[in-house]
DNA sequence: GTAATACCTACAGCGACTGTAGCTTCAACT
DNA sequence: AGTTGAAGCTACAGTCGCTGTAGGTATTAC
């Protein structure tokens, strides 16, 4: 009766490349599923949505340990919300800070290249900005990964 | 005459750690400095301004690659703007891709959280659309890193 | 029957660092 | 002069979230 569903429809219907799936299921995001007879991987429905809530986390930015969290609260339904509100809440407050930092970097950005005449080099705005941190204004701010 | 820096200095004016500096030189984007007797870093004005311009370039988010493209261009100071100009304003358009990805992000998540009435997780509004893609308005975009 | 496609495992590589282990050297203080 | 603590050294492994590759097996379509 219930569907099944081979790795490459997963991926289709993911958005993502059928590595991935098998990268999920290699650290403990996405359940072993079933094996035919010719050792390929059988999906169920379960399958299709946890990998439906995990894709469509990643779209949305959390990390896969922050997905990871979340995906363990869902499987007690009858836990409380609130967790789940924490991570996601904390998560927006990230995504705000990265727009206010590339917000900041594309006023400098948009301001150095402005100011470029297209000269030599030696003349030029964009290097000179680079060279030199007291003629920009872009506030100092670590400099660390963050996923899209 | 000339001003000497330990790698502590540099790290410390560059905003960056001591291994940073190492790694930068391993790649090639700073030059190997001077060693001293005891077989430590010694730094001259030019990598203390090289590491200037490479510091303030990744705060506005450029790559090392482009950094070492940019760099190149500078070290020829006869040679025309527009190659750096080019570089600059294909990251600004980067970064502007980046902003509206996240600002949709930010919107979602917002609509999301505020749903959100505090029930059991059974009912929560966060893992039902997580859940479900359909009840999103972000639009599907390709799931990949990005630098500061 | 054959050819193309999809699947399998195992592992290396990306970018830009960061951390660790196990040393040596230097600077300051008694 | 001795000692202590900070700073420096090399070499290498680990981070995150995949992605790519090599070298094989299974399935599907014609």
């Amino acid at each position: 009766m219930s569907k099944h569903y081979t790795i490459g429809q997963m991926a289709n219907a993911g958005h993502c490349k059928v590595q991935t799936i098998r990268y999920y299921e290699q650290i403990g995001l996405l359940p072993h599923p079933m094996r035919s007879e010719g050792n390929q991987r059988i999906y169920t429905q379960t399958h299709w949505n946890r990998l439906g809530f995990i894709r469509h986390s990643r779209e949305l930015g959390f990390s896969l340990e922050r997905i990871r969290e979340m995906l363990a609260l869902n499987d007690d339904p009858s836990h409380s919300c609130e967790e789940v509100d924490l991570i996601a809440s904390k998560h927006l407050q990230q995504v705000e800070s990265k727009i206010k930092r590339l917000q900041s970097m594309r006023d400098e950005l948009t301001r150095m290249i402005g100011r470029c005449q297209g000269n030599q080099v030696a003349d030029c705005r964009i290097i000179e900005v680079l060279s030199n941190h007291a003629l920009c204004s872009v506030e100092r701010h670590s400099v660390d990964g963050d996923d899209d």
